[in-house]
DNA sequence: TCCGCGTTTGGACGTAGTCTAAACTCGTGC
DNA sequence: GCACGAGTTTAGACTACGTCCAAACGCGGA
C-alpha cells in the first residue's frame, strides 16, 4: 500500500503515524493470510531491521484497538491478525492451518437471535476440513 | 462420576486406567464450564496433590487424541478442554470470557456445503456477547 | 518373585506475549 | 536556536502456557 494511503488511515483511525508503525501497518494491511505477530515481525524487519519485538506487538495491539485490525483466536497457541474488519466467516485447513476468509453472504445463519440466555452482540462460523486443490 | 463408570469410560475408548487419569477425568469430565489445563491440575490436586503438571497434560492430550475430549481454540492464550464432543456451537460472554455450549439445532447453518474451494468437514457458529442475567 | 513396559514425575526447555525503565524523537514555547 | 515534555521505541527481563526428557515408579504376566 501507498505511503501515503497508509498515513491518511492511520490518521482516520487516530493513530498518531511513525515510521515503525507504517512499516506494520504495510505488513499487515492488505495480507489475507491472518498472520501471527511473529510472522509480522520477520516481514517488517527486512525493511526496517532496527524495529523491535515490542514495538510489533504494541502497534499490532494498539491497530486492533484502533478497529484497523480483528483479532483472531482460531488456532491454538497463537493468535491471527485479521486486516479484513467487516464481519465474515473462517475456514481452516487442518493439514496446514492456513486460515481463509469466507464472505459474509456465503454462509446463512439463522436462530442466533431468539437465543433466550444470550445477548449476540457478533457472530460467525468456523468451518474447519480441506481445501479443494483448484478453487 | 462414579469411579467405576469412570474405568469403563476409559477402557471403552482405549485407555489404560491409572489412578491419575481417572482423576483427571473426574475433573474434566461432566464439567460445563470448558475448563483450562491449568484449571483441570488446580481441581486434580486438590484430591491427589502428587499429580503432577505433566500428567494433567499428557492425560488430556491423551484424551483427545482419544476422542474422550474436544480441544476448542476459543480465547486467545489458552485452550478449552470440552468434554461435550458431540456437534455444537459456542457462546463466549465478552465481559467474563466464560464459554458456554450452544446445542446444535438452536442455531441453523446453510450453505457451507456448496462452498467451491472448500470441503468443509465440521464447523460450528461461534457467538460473541452478554449474558443475560436471567436464563 | 522377578521382569519389562507403560506411566508418572520434576525439572529443564521452548515459545508467545507482556512489562519496564531508559533512550530517543519531535513538536512547542521561549 | 535551544530546552522541554509528551509520546514512542528499544532491549531485555519476565510471565504464562505448554512440551520434552531421562529417571523412577508400579503393575500385570511368566
Amino acid at each position: 500500500m501507498l505511503t501515503e494511503k497508509v498515513i491518511a488511515l492511520l490518521r482516520e483511525h487516530g493513530i498518531q503515524p511513525t515510521p515503525q508503525r507504517i512499516a506494520v501497518a504495510q505488513g499487515v494491511l492488505g495480507d489475507g493470510t491472518h498472520p501471527s505477530a511473529q510472522r509480522v515481525w520477520e516481514r517488517v524487519r527486512r525493511r526496517r531491521p532496527a524495529v523491535s519485538r515490542a514495538t510489533v506487538y504494541n502497534t499490532l495491539n494498539l491497530f486492533a484497538a484502533k478497529g484497523l485490525l480483528k483479532v483472531q483466536a482460531l488456532s491454538e497457541g497463537t493468535v491471527a491478525f485479521d486486516p479484513h474488519v467487516a464481519p465474515h466467516h473462517h475456514f481452516i485447513d487442518r493439514e496446514t492451518g492456513a486460515i481463509f476468509d469466507v464472505p459474509w453472504d456465503a454462509v446463512q445463519v439463522s436462530g442466533q437471535a431468539s437465543l433466550a440466555a444470550f445477548e449476540v452482540q457478533e457472530y460467525q462460523v468456523v468451518m474447519r476440513g480441506r481445501k479443494r486443490r483448484r478453487a
